[in-house]
RNA sequence: GCCGAAGUGGCGGAAUGGCAGACGCAUGCGACUCAAAAUCGCACGGGGAAACCCGUGUGGGUUCAACUCCCACCUUCGGCACCA
């Protein structure tokens, strides 16, 4: 018998073995086919999570999967190393974020080195180093000279907590909270830097040419909310042109007043003297409101007349002009013609304020609308009514349920009249990148009192951070108060002049990373044209949803601006050179395929069962003393028994057997028995009831990959994350199903280890052993191809069965076992790297595994010599017959006809009909 | 309200329209052991002695055949939402 398994005693063994020879170094070959494989990097928190290992080891066993199948391929590691929890570190414990977070990095590498990946650590990128950061502002600088950057005064959404600004879409959910911290975001009047996302709202909502999943196109698409419509001039009767947005320009005739929202700029010349005093006041008040108040579903409108008329274009009609705040400032012109007949929001409002409704739909089929009857507006198809030359035009909408044919119509005419002309609105916002925050990027731009917003040279970046800076949770950017940081002089005049303090949000570092992978110590770019020309683009992204309107929107929108900022055209040189076909297409989309993981959850369990002595104060008990107790046995004698629920400081949330929801108030003087924990015991010892949620340390209930991979070895962890899971579904982690995964290696190396099974080979075995190690290899190529990491491992441990089968029956040869178990090294290599590559030596094979070709399939050994021949009657099985795989049809019915179990069924009657299936062995009798 | 995804044993989960529950966990019984653990063997959706019946959220439908396709509904989760 050969020695034990022991991973602990493989593992850092072949870790350092592989780090030394340089195994999984990628070079770029020219004459290889490549594969760029990434997923996404980690923030360097402190320690790796089990969802760290979840989201990398399955992406690690595909990318190996694909190196042995003979890719070039690339697997990077990083850190997105700037952020804000760095900084929170700094002003809650006094470290400097610098330290913080390459303390961090360092820990979360030496953790990631024992996963056993792939990663070409020759590759790592850090994005707060001062060599990547550089190149994150020189990006900045290009944004800026190709107009895709500009400075501008607005009222953006500002994150009390996090002190600082935030994009739209890191405000998340009904209450408008910030995405990192979860505190409900305040509006703030400031002046901040964009990016125009806007400018490839088109592109953003086309995922013709990736392979992404539909959920993330879908969502994007929603984001970026596309509408079709036109643009209509009105005109004030003083003038003045408010161009409004409208989907719905087949209803023109129907406006019967206008709104502008509080913040638009003509309301202060339109609002007439008697008016202004209430327009101004409701101004004031819409200004102090916060985006919630003002958003919140149910709530009555509200608006004031401004005193001022505009004239309807289409039939010269004099309309009265409102504020309200119903109307965005930050959707289309923030101005609207209302249509009260058919939008229930101008229904909603002119019925509040007695404005007039007219029809100018009218639906066929029901009795005709009547304005002064109506409860609601009809925003459905009809016929166009008081609407001049179109009356009697039909306003349906055509198959696919888009387009209105009225509206086509219309458009053509206000195109022609020069009132209005077709037009696409995005509900897509620029991107906020300014932050007001110390651990980040600075924004490279200089302000001069002589000559206005002034960018850094290039040649002058990085624009360092400085070390010796006052953290403090200002609101305000700490670079701000750093004198010899804010002072410099201006690149144009030399004069006096004084830098920009904000930094970049992280998202902006985290939108290129794919790019510094390829060559992280060049200095002549971003990255080496070379291995771009090579590499690009990422070939499958791997990650979580959860990224799916913020990373995923930002990066696609990075890549584009870097296409059309024309910086790259010599790395589609390069490529065409290497006869690529695609060359010209390195930096349309970023990733070509993406595939999203889910989470795992905290494990679910139950909580302590205690029996509490004391005296009820009303609902609540005081306890003098409580007992952790067998569920079974309840003392009669206790006043309360039950489960905890929920444990609060001095507090347990208990509830009883027969339901009963129980306070029980502990103080110094209660005292414990928990039997676990012996004399002294608290009640922090006490275990209370937990759901499943995410992971987190003040739930305690965070697993740690390195107390797994102390106690059971890189490799079972990697395994079973793969297949106790549908991986893009993830779930909660279960701490007893581990012993599977556990076992399955132990028999692997018990089976390697043991001489091959020779006694009596027996042909027939043996062509079933080598049937059973094809279709192997045909379950785990599909799984690694599909992402079905679960049933690939399934189907191992399926051969490992087949495996100890054999060793009890010793019915094959030497050459067929031996065979038998190279394949099933082979085929477990991406999966447990370790205990494959220990095996492949000790069976006498060359080093390496992992330099080995994934087997072939076979799929004339694989194919079934005998199937088992399903027979049904009506569509019920009735009986089970083996016979020859290569059975004629004939033959098969003719068995089933004279089988027992269908003449039982068949009671003498002639079948109807007789269905045969020959790829399933099956034959249906109806009758 | 709009858009989307998912509902299968005690649990994680399998099933190109063709034998529902692969593989694993837990559980029960047995073997080994002085004993326990580990290990090995057997059983393991429900009912039934068996034949067989029922069973993939619910109700319909299509089909020789439906977890799978279609329609309606229920529940859960996710996204969007005064977006003109």
């Amino acid at each position: 018998m050969a020695d034990k398994y022991v991973p602990q005693e493989i593992e850092p063994r072949w870790a350092e073995r592989w780090e030394n020879d340089q195994l999984y170094r990628s070079v770029a070959d020219p004459n290889r086919p490549k594969f760029y494989a990434m997923t996404m990097l980690p923030y360097p928190s402190g320690d790796l999570h089990i969802g760290h290992w979840y989201a990398m080891t399955p992406s690690d066993a595909r990318a190996r999967w694909l190196r042995m199948r003979g890719y070039n391929v690339l697997f990077p590691m990083g850190f997105d190393a700037f952020g804000l929890p760095a900084e929170n570190a700094a002003i809650q414990r006094n470290i400097h974020p610098k330290i913080w977070t390459y303390k961090n990095i360092n820990n979360m590498r030496r953790q990631m080195r024992t996963m056993g990946t792939i990663f070409d650590w020759k590759r790592e990128a850090v994005s707060s180093d001062p060599e990547y950061y550089r190149w994150t502002q020189w990006f900045f600088l290009q944004l800026y000279k190709h107009g895709l950057a500009y400075r501008q005064h607005a009222a953006v959404d500002f994150c009390p907590n996090c002190n600082t600004t935030l994009a739209r879409e890191q405000v998340w959910g009904d209450d408008r909270h910030c995405e990192r911290c979860g505190t409900p975001v305040i509006k703030k009047e400031l002046e901040q830097w964009f990016f125009s996302t806007t400018k490839y709202a088109e592109e953003l909502m086309n995922h013709d040419t990736i392979n992404w999943p539909e959920r993330v196109k879908l969502m994007q698409a929603n984001w970026v909310g596309r509408s079709e419509g036109a643009h209509v001039t009105f005109r004030t009767e003083q003038g003045d042109a408010i161009t409004v947005f409208t989907t719905r320009p087949d209803t023109l005739w129907g406006a019967t007043f206008m709104v502008l929202a509080p913040e638009h700029p003509l309301v202060e010349k339109i609002t007439t003297d008697q008016c202004r005093a209430d327009v101004e006041a409701y101004i004031s008040a819409a200004a102090r409101k916060s985006e919630i108040d003002r958003t919140a579903e149910g709530r009555e409108k509200t608006g004031v007349f401004t005193g001022g008329y505009a004239i309807n274009p289409v039939n010269q009609e004099r309309i009265p002009i409102w504020v309200a705040d119903y109307v965005l400032i930050s959707y289309g012109s923030g101005a609207i013609m209302a249509v009260p007949a058919h939008d229930q929001r101008d229904f909603e409002f002119a019925r509040k304020y007695d404005l007039p409704i007219r029809i100018v739909i009218q639906p066929d089929g029901a009795s005709d609308l009547d304005p002064a009857k109506m409860t609601e507006s009809w925003p459905g198809e009809g016929i166009m009514v008081n609407s001049g030359q179109f009356t009697g035009t039909p306003a349906y909408y055509a198959a696919d349920g888009k387009k209105n044919e009225a509206v086509g119509i219309v458009t053509a005419w206000l195109e022609k009249q020069g009132i209005g002309q077709g037009a696409v609105n995005y509900r897509l916002r620029d991107w906020l990148i300014s932050r007001q925050r110390y651990w980040g990027a600075p924004i490279p731009m200089i302000y001069c009192d002589r000559c206005g917003v002034v960018p850094v040279n290039e040649k002058d970046l990085p624009i360092l951070l400085p070390d010796d800076v006052d953290f403090k949770p200002t609101g305000e950017s700490p670079l701000k108060h750093h004198e010899g940081f804010l002072n410099t002089s201006c690149p144009q005049c030399g004069g006096p002049a004084k830098r920009e303090t904000d930094t970049m949000d992280t998202f902006m570092c985290s939108s290129w990373y794919q790019y510094r992978y390829l060559s992280p110590n060049y200095d002549g770019g971003p990255f080496d044209p070379e291995e771009g020309a090579y590499w690009l683009p990422v070939d499958q992204y791997t990650g979580g949803i959860e990224h799916a309107t913020m990373h995923l929107m930002y990066t696609r929108f990075f890549t584009k601006a870097m296409r059309d900022s024309g910086s790259f055209a010599n790395v589609a040189a390069i490529a065409q050179g290497m006869g690529r076909a695609d060359a010209n297409h390195l930096f349309d989309e970023p990733m070509l395929a993406l595939y999203n993981q889910g989470m795992i959850l905290g494990e679910p369990r139950d909580g302590d069962i205690i029996a509490a002595y004391g005296k009820f104060d009303g609902q609540k008990l005081i306890a003098q003393h409580i007992r952790v107790i067998a569920a079974t046995a309840a003392p009669a004698d206790a006043a309360v028994v039950g489960e905890v629920m929920g444990r609060k400081e001095l507090t347990l949330d208990v509830i009883t057997s027969d339901g009963r929801s129980v306070v029980v108030e502990t103080d110094e003087k209660t005292t414990f028995d928990v039997p676990r924990v012996g004399s002294g015991a608290a009640v922090e010892n006490i275990i209370y009831h937990l759901d499943v949620e995410k992971m987190s340390k003040s739930k305690g209930n965070v697993v740690a990959p390195d107390e797994l991979v102390a106690e059971y070895g890189a490799d079972t962890v990697r395994a079973y994350l793969m297949f106790a899971f549908e991986w893009s579904q993830g779930g909660p982690w279960d701490s007893k199903s581990i012993q599977g995964t556990v076992r399955w290696l132990y028999d692997i190396w018990e089976i390697v280890n043991t001489a091959a099974p020779v006694g009596n080979p027996d042909p027939k075995a043996e062509r079933n052993l080598r049937r059973k190690v094809q279709q192997t290899v045909k379950k785990v190529s599909d799984g690694l191809e599909t992402f079905g990491f679960n049933t690939a491992v399934a189907s191992l441990m399926a051969l490992r069965n087949a495996l100890k089968s054999t060793i009890q029956a010793k019915n094959v040869s030497r050459a067929v076992w031996n065979e038998s178990i190279e394949t099933l090294l082979l085929l477990m290599a991406p999966f447990t790297p370790f205990i494959t590559e220990e095996l492949w030596g000790r069976t006498g094979h060359r080093y390496s595994i992992h330099n080995q070709s994934w087997p072939t399939y076979n799929a004339e050994i694989a194919a079934e010599e005998e199937i088992t021949l399903v027979v049904q009657v009506n569509g019920k099985v009735r009986e089970r017959i083996m016979v020859a795989a290569d059975i004629s049809e004939d033959e098969a019915i003719r068995l089933a006809l004279e089988s027992e179990g269908v003449l039982r069924h068949l009671n003498g009657v002639t079948p109807k009909k007789v269905i045969y299936i020959t790829a399933r062995g099956m034959v249906n009798i109806v009758v």
